[in-house]
DNA sequence: GTCGCTGCAAACGGTTTGCATGAGA
DNA sequence: TCTCATGCAAACCGTTTGCAGCGAC
């Protein structure tokens, strides 16, 4: 059966209050303000287990590392910024693409991912 | 200066005889049979230098290790078999997708990643 | 009191690097 | 001959695992 423990609330937390995708390092920078000395294991086992109970789904990036985010009903999408390297969710999709793939091929689903500079990043570089 | 080795030619060989982006590992297991023993560093260390020199691209896929290609000129994307791993080139892009970035955001460019099964597994699978 | 959870440290696996040797030019 | 390139093995780094002690229930 399953517990609840100090470190899993943390952990819990600071995705449900994060407003973009978080590695597991900041998830453990987030979660170390409440509770101090946490493991990054315990933050790789908690969030292993919150993605198999669904309440956290991972968003795969091209040539980086996982990131993880509270389960979202809606399809959506990402962009990372070239500069920080933060994601950041993109609601809306370019809808189908089976048309796209070779003859004989089966999609079953998609991803995508778009770079640029966030926000911060290009207010930043023109301010 | 920049030398030719037996071994550099035959990973540009395997590369360029592919007809799918290859793992440095299949890039290795290519190469073998014309050149038995080289080492996998040989092989990352020309990959490396191929691409720099532009004749090879990386392709960077959600979650997975990167692939290698001979340089397309044209803009395309990948299909990735949920069932042998392997990757595809895909022509066609969804064209302009400035559209779904927030408010703020510069999008410079994007990845797009079909998955399903390839026409192999999904003929083994129906047949 | 159980037994799941945690922190620590070691293990893992793909990639990179240091070093002595081998081979293009 | 002069170096760049190679093979080997060790180092790296993010992630996973083994284990003994802790703490939720």
């Amino acid at each position: 059966m399953e517990r609840s423990t100090r470190q899993r609330s943390a952990i819990r937390a600071v995705i449900e209050a994060a407003t973009r995708p978080l590695t597991p390092q900041e998830v453990l920078d987030g979660a170390r303000t409440e509770v101090a000395g946490m493991g990054i294991a315990t933050v790789y086992r908690n969030l292993k287990l919150l993605v198999e109970e669904g309440s956290v789904q991972v968003v795969e990036l091209p040539g980086d590392s996982p990131r993880y985010e509270s389960k979202h009903l809606d399809h959506h999408h990402h962009f990372q910024c070239r500069q920080c390297d933060r994601v950041f969710d993109v609601h809306g999709c370019p809808g189908d693409l089976t048309r796209f793939a070779p003859t004989g091929f089966r999609v079953e689903s998609h991803e995508l991912t778009l770079y640029g500079q966030c926000a911060d990043c290009a207010g930043a570089a023109s301010g």
